[in-house]
DNA sequence: GCGCCTCCGTACGCTTGCGTATGGTGCTCG
DNA sequence: CGAGCACCATACGCAAGCGTACGGAGGCGC
């Protein structure tokens, strides 16, 4: 038992893991006080109300969401196009152990969420569209296409997420469905 | 005042309603009667639970959202690249006037939901398939652009919603953008 | 070793939704 | 025209969350 005494750091991390697994839902008190086999009284003690906690595993998630995955695809290559494979590999293998940030989509009226998805699919984009510039498309051309790459990327995941049985159940058909997108999007 | 007795059918109406713009969320007893100025007393006559009434709307959701769609595009054209146009057009229109429907993914893990999700996906996508066998498309290569069709779809209509900064404001942009998945999509 | 400040547990009130019980309406049919 | 049935309103109990009040424990400085 290391340390009976909880800081707000131990709450934001246990929001930020229900976020990413059952998404904004599971950020709730009662649950995660449970989880953290404490009390209310712990949380409203370092946190002013839901709302603020809300936010702060907001923050936190951005980073994860955008920098992080970046910079692990930028430290393991310099050509755009392996880049771009390696992207796909890892966002798609992000997305499928963290369903709650699909969830997320579903809440954007929030003030907070909405405001947290748009900066994170900004930059997600703006870094697509900047591997297919560095891989010769124009700047306008490479926008369009790093949005639709962004949408593919999107409802794909909400398809394996909510109706696996409609993408294919073998590795081998994983594998064409993802050649096929990337010589869409690469040209 | 037309008849301040409800019927069954009125119920689900509302609830295809209430459905189709806040989501399975809003299929809610007490505030679909507020909306009908009644009250739970008369649900409960005509239903025996909030999931019987889901089921329900459910199930007429899933007709206008294939058959409805479908026939409508049929009905317009026989060229399957044409039809393709009509779709996109259409069922744009749709999900943007609609935005509940992708509500429905973020709750797929409820059995009558996913079940639904699943019928409609299939039918949709097998529809564009066949489309693309029309216009020329091996049944294998049609598949998988069927797939990837609908999920960039899934995904545009996600953003369109969600993130409608992160797409082209203007009317010319946002042809554009269709127009390349038009192109991409069949060939 | 005493007091204080930090942290947490408990109990409460509030809201919103689901489902039930039960008493009323008004229409309909005999 | 009155009995019965279809339909609805009201009131209740229950659950789960949020937020508050307040009291108790435990470590730290002096």
């Amino acid at each position: 038992m290391p340390d009976t005494r909880l800081s707000q750091d131990d709450w934001v991390d246990a929001a930020v893991q229900a976020l990413l697994h059952e998404g904004p839902g599971g950020v709730a008190v009662q649950p995660l006080a449970r989880r953290l086999k404490t009390t209310k009284g712990s949380f409203y003690w370092h946190f002013s109300s839901r709302e603020d906690l809300l936010r702060a595993a907001l923050d936190r998630w951005e980073t994860v969401a955008t920098d992080d995955v970046i910079a692990s695809v930028e430290e393991q290559s310099d050509d755009p196009g392996t880049k771009a494979t390696l992207l796909i590999a890892e966002v798609t293998a992000y997305s499928q152990e963290h369903p709650g940030e699909l969830l997320l989509l579903a809440d954007a009226a929030h003030p907070d969420i909405g405001a947290a998805i748009e900066r994170v699919t900004d930059r997600r984009i703006d870094y697509i569209a900047r591997l297919l510039r560095g891989a010769g498309l124009t700047p306008a051309a490479a926008q369009r296409r790093a949005t639709l790459a962004y949408a593919a990327y999107l409802g794909h995941a909400q398809l394996a997420h909510a109706v696996p049985s409609v993408l294919p159940q073998s590795t081998r058909g994983q594998h064409a469905l993802a050649a096929e997108l990337a010589e869409i999007v690469l040209g």
